[in-house]
DNA sequence: GACTTACTGCGACTCAGTCTCATGTGTGGT
DNA sequence: ACCACACATGAGACTGAGTCGCAGTAAGTC
């Protein structure tokens, strides 16, 4: 299990703890192609046997986005939704409308439009958030 | 009031009643220059003598951003904002996250950065959302 | 194996956002 | 100027995501 073994890297790596939870919601971050709402993460596990309380799945999401395994993404309906991904360097998500599979892409370029949007507002920019909608490959093939 | 006037003629254009519960939205807005909650613009109905429901302020909100005079913004904090914004053409929001100010800018060469994940990742992109936090000019010279 | 303390589960709680439904009010027709 | 009708509103109940506090559990350390 790779994506388990980086968690558990990191984790440790961190200081924290290796609990029977996190390796539960780890687990089933693997068996995930697409991003997954914290419901999602709780239904899963009281599916696979494993006892995970609400108040649990979100802290363990949130230590999970700060090691950077794990990304907040804002679907356009305003649900929050998460999507795994590795920690290394920045990038950003493709999410496929239609069957929810979502994409890592790395940033690309970015950088410029950054650079001119700063010069024309003024503004020093910190941070920005690129999130892409669209249909995927297979799904388009399925049209036809 | 020009943006009032916008409102008015943007609802009339969509066979949509001006009614007081939009005319006392569309007067808060125009007195805020950066994002603002739901529970802001009730807030601010209230205090100023408006009694607009809780109901009304969501409605109110859904019409406008349909019809592109206020846009959703998600803020990295996971709060759902709004902000006023010209319903021409493409454009992007940069968010003060000293101040709370928000200035709209054109969308500047991102359709090169769209074409390169599309060919990247095999999906056709549909659309994107792009929020770019930082602090704005005066934000940073109150800094000195 | 015992100790420390981070982590967990539970359940109560909060708060944004939605729904329903009876009432009110713009608007277009006369 | 008036009327009628449908769109819009307000009130308040409701839902569901996310948080909090706390007592109990178990991971890591020695």
């Amino acid at each position: 299990m790779p994506a388990n073994d980086a968690m558990t890297e990191a984790l440790r790596g961190a200081g924290l703890r290796i609990t029977a939870a996190r390796r539960a919601i780890a687990a089933l971050l693997e068996d995930r192609s697409g991003h997954f709402t914290a419901e999602d993460v709780l239904n899963d596990a009281a599916a696979a046997g494993h006892d995970v309380g609400r108040a649990t799945v979100f802290r363990s999401l949130e230590t999970l986005s700060r090691l950077g395994l794990v990304e907040r993404v804002d679907l356009p309906s305003g649900e929050h939704a998460y999507v795994a991904c590795r920690p290394d360097e920045h990038h950003h998500h493709v999410v496929c409308s239609r069957c929810g599979r979502s994409v890592e892409v790395a940033d690309i370029g970015l950088a410029p439009v950054l650079a001119r949007v700063a010069e024309a507002s003024g503004f020093r920019i910190d941070s920005h958030r690129l999130e892409l909608f669209g249909v995927c490959a297979d799904c388009r093939a399925q049209d036809r």
